[in-house]
DNA sequence: TTTGTAAATCGTAATCATTCTTAATTAGAA
DNA sequence: TTCTAATTAAGAATGATTACGATTTACAAA
């Protein structure tokens, strides 16, 4: 996803045009990797010293719902990246030490929807921990 | 996982047989959801109205430490439950409205070993959420 | 059984991420 | 330009988790 189309999505669902949100938008559209709510007010610090963590949580929570970002648990902390442009549902390799994300183009799921008979899914999660190849 | 074999494991490492600990285990072992520290709590404050929330925690990681209990997160707060017994790797399947427990009897793993070469895989997390078949 | 000691617990304060509140500001429509 | 609802600022509140000094306890050894 780039930031065009997150705009799209946002005048779409009438949601205004703020420097805030752009620069959000461009903070997380220039890293692969998951950050953090703290990553990002730590880059917007710098040019609005008051920036109010209310701003970006908001913000943050609006996108992920618009489908702009993908959001994840690490280590007790939700993490924000721009939700893939692939257009199939696949799943992610996370590296711990870079925190570079590989795609993983296969999904459990597919095989597992007739393996338990009588259960409404409703979602699952899939992730994959470790060191990626220039990391080990 | 029994009581028994949890103080089998604790007494191994050297860790003291304590009332407290007892009571967290058997709270754990008395159910098949995944409970959080303050649902722990709540039933220790009954009997111990002074009891401190530092016990429950410091117990709660040793346990799953030692591989007595199992750890999720669910909706931003930790959840525990005893480590299954089964003695081959699965995953779960957590209802949402009773919280109840199905064991998965496959592992995306497998499958996946080959297929992101140069990856070192250390760990992955792989859940399923819905309705189980008395609660839709 | 008594005693010594490290481990465990208590009670509370601190910390950390996240959400809430109210007032002020701002983007975009009319 | 003006109006209005959306957005933001600033900081307080919340809720889970961890940390800490003082006290108590389990248990091994005398």
């Amino acid at each position: 996803m780039n930031i065009d189309k997150a705009w799209d999505i946002l005048k779409n669902e009438g949601f205004k045009k703020t420097d805030k949100r752009e620069q959000i938008l461009t903070i997380l559209s220039e890293t692969e990797k998951f950050i953090t709510a703290k990553d990002i007010l730590n880059v917007m610090k710098k040019e609005h010293p008051g920036m109010s963590y209310d701003t970006i949580y908001r913000n943050l929570s609006t996108f992920v719902g618009l489908g702009i970002l993908e959001e994840t648990e690490l280590t007790g902390e939700k993490h924000f990246r721009m939700q893939c442009e692939a257009d199939h549902h696949h799943h992610h390799f996370i590296c711990m030490s870079c925190g570079n994300i590989k795609e993983i183009p296969f999904c459990p799921m597919e095989s597992l929807h007739h393996a338990i008979p009588g259960y409404e899914i409703e979602n699952h999660k899939f992730e994959i921990y470790g060191n990626c190849p220039s990391c080990h």
